[in-house]
DNA sequence: TGAAACCCTCACATATATGTGAGGGTCAAC
DNA sequence: GTTGACCCTCACATATATGTGAGGGTTTCA
């Protein structure tokens, strides 16, 4: 796909893709006319990154996150060298710190939500915690506590 | 306590703690010679401002954000207009859809380290989640999945 | 009295993610 | 063959959070 029908699949503007490009978060061909031309994961991996963006991650440790997100992981396994080991571990620990802080002041505006206008559209949140060795781990629900819905 | 002494306690620089003031986010008083005199309870809030800016908010919603964690909230009932409750259910998905977005992409770094390294230190992982009426909720904790730490 | 360690304001500089637009090709449809 | 919708590069502009430093007070302590 060209970037025009990426732009409109991923609501990310065409001077983004670009710039992401610039910035080796994604690759793109060229077709003969120099056009780029888009793998159809592409858009997937777009919107991965938006979020990270949004979650306060700088392009330069995304591009590093990126790697541990393919599937037929063991090509990457080349690239683990000590250091970016060391990058990732500290990375995924300062995920964990934003996680945290996050749920906390999330919850702090829902408890406030609920308090302030009865009830704040009890909503269900849930969240895949762990990913340790492979088992399918705690997944928690909170469903409306009481107080019915208008 | 003055700006010095607030700047170490909370590892920011003075002159963050003045933008932050310029922006609204925290208060000060004068002393005669026109020194800042902080609060000591702005320490904590000082730390949830930078724990949100480096989760991506503007200052713009952290400012109204941080009203919802002041303990007596009655005082801030007040304020409650329907923008201001509009606004803060908007952040509040927001803030829940980062937080499922670093989940993710955290579970990924975290596998794709262990899957790398034999044993990425099995870290336990706690988040309170739900925070419904009151009512102590769900606590989820991953611990090491086989693999024993070094 | 002078040096050191604070504090103040103001202004300019930087990095990062973005927008905008100029100047210019390609291609399909009419 | 011209028009409209794409695409390209390049460059300049903007917002936000930060750093840096100048120019200048205050307090403390020798």
């Amino acid at each position: 796909m060209r970037i025009g029908e990426l732009s409109e699949r991923t609501n990310t503007s065409r001077r983004l893709l670009r710039y992401y490009e610039e910035q080796q978060l994604i690759v793109s061909t060229r077709s003969a006319n120099g056009y780029r031309e888009y793998d159809e994961r592409l858009a997937d991996r777009v919107m991965q990154i938006r979020g990270l963006l949004d979650a306060g991650l700088p392009t330069r440790i995304i591009k590093q996150i990126l790697p541990c997100l393919d599937k037929p992981r063991t090509i990457h396994f080349s690239d683990a060298t000590p250091e970016m080991i060391a990058t990732l571990t500290l990375e995924r620990d300062r995920m964990t710190e934003r996680i945290n802080c996050l749920i906390r002041n999330r919850d702090a505006v829902a408890d406030y939500l609920e308090a302030v206008s009865g009830t704040g559209d009890p909503e269900v949140v849930v969240a895949r915690a762990g990913s340790g060795t492979g088992d399918p781990e705690v997944v928690i629900a909170r469903a409306g506590t009481g107080a019915a819905t208008a």
